[in-house]
DNA sequence: ATACTGATTAGAGTAAACTCTAAGTCAAGG
DNA sequence: CCTTGACTTAGAGTTTACTCTAATCAGTAT
């Protein structure tokens, strides 16, 4: 079990943000007898999907959703299915256009190096 | 020439943000003598470009520096080459982080597809 | 004439996601 | 014994990128 400061540590969030995903309702972490927020390695896990999914740019308020199906149990499997395929969509849109402007720039990149190709002439 | 509500439809913002964009010397269009906005072909590129920045997660800032770059004209070509070096690492990078969560996913599917079917035969 | 449309400005308001502050409790180490 | 550092809370503040409001004006349509 993990302290707040020792998972802060290991998935490199602040302190603050991790009460702050507990207010979200996005982790609920047990309590010590005096007050203090323990983490299971069944906890950290989950943070660290979720900030994955931060990584996708998808919002909060949606891994809000996922959390609180999961809360709800076995019978929202097809829900969180359902929201695990529609961001899957979503991710494999997002590289496609990320690659497409990768394209752009590589363009861009390559009609500036020939313009300082050719200045250098002078 | 187009009109500021021309661009906006054009390009899908709203003029509040084109007026925004110009406030954080993003775009400095034209006027006419009455003074509206008057934006040219070039201008519309270049706010084509932006977008497609912005869709990288390009933060204004940077945006907003390569723009005065742009505006201080020939000897700033080497600096807005490394800039635009730098944001394909960090598109690259972004294709690979996203891949990778795809991966995630996937498996993350399967798995509960698989639970589902199991589910299935009770 | 009057109403409608689309433009102008400065500046206020909003949403998301933190990020920090104040004021405090508590246990361990020097 | 006292300081240090980690923890607690509610709630205020910050940043980014818009988004909207209010008040006004010019040109066109009825």
């Amino acid at each position: 079990m993990y302290s707040i400061g020792e998972v802060a540590k290991l998935l490199n969030v602040s302190t603050h943000t991790l009460r702050f995903y507990e207010k979200e309702k996005i982790i609920t972490p047990e309590r010590t007898v005096r007050g203090d927020r323990r983490y299971s390695e069944y906890h950290v896990q989950w943070l660290r999907f979720v900030i994955k999914l931060k990584e996708t740019k998808m919002p909060l308020a949606q891994i809000q959703e996922y959390a609180s199906l999961f809360l709800q149990g076995d019978q929202t499997t097809h829900k969180r299915l359902k929201l695990l395929k529609n961001h899957q969509d979503h991710v494999k849109n997002q590289v496609q256009v990320l690659m497409e402007i990768d394209d752009m720039l590589r363009k861009k990149i390559s009609a500036y190096e020939e313009y300082l190709r050719n200045q250098d002439f002078n």
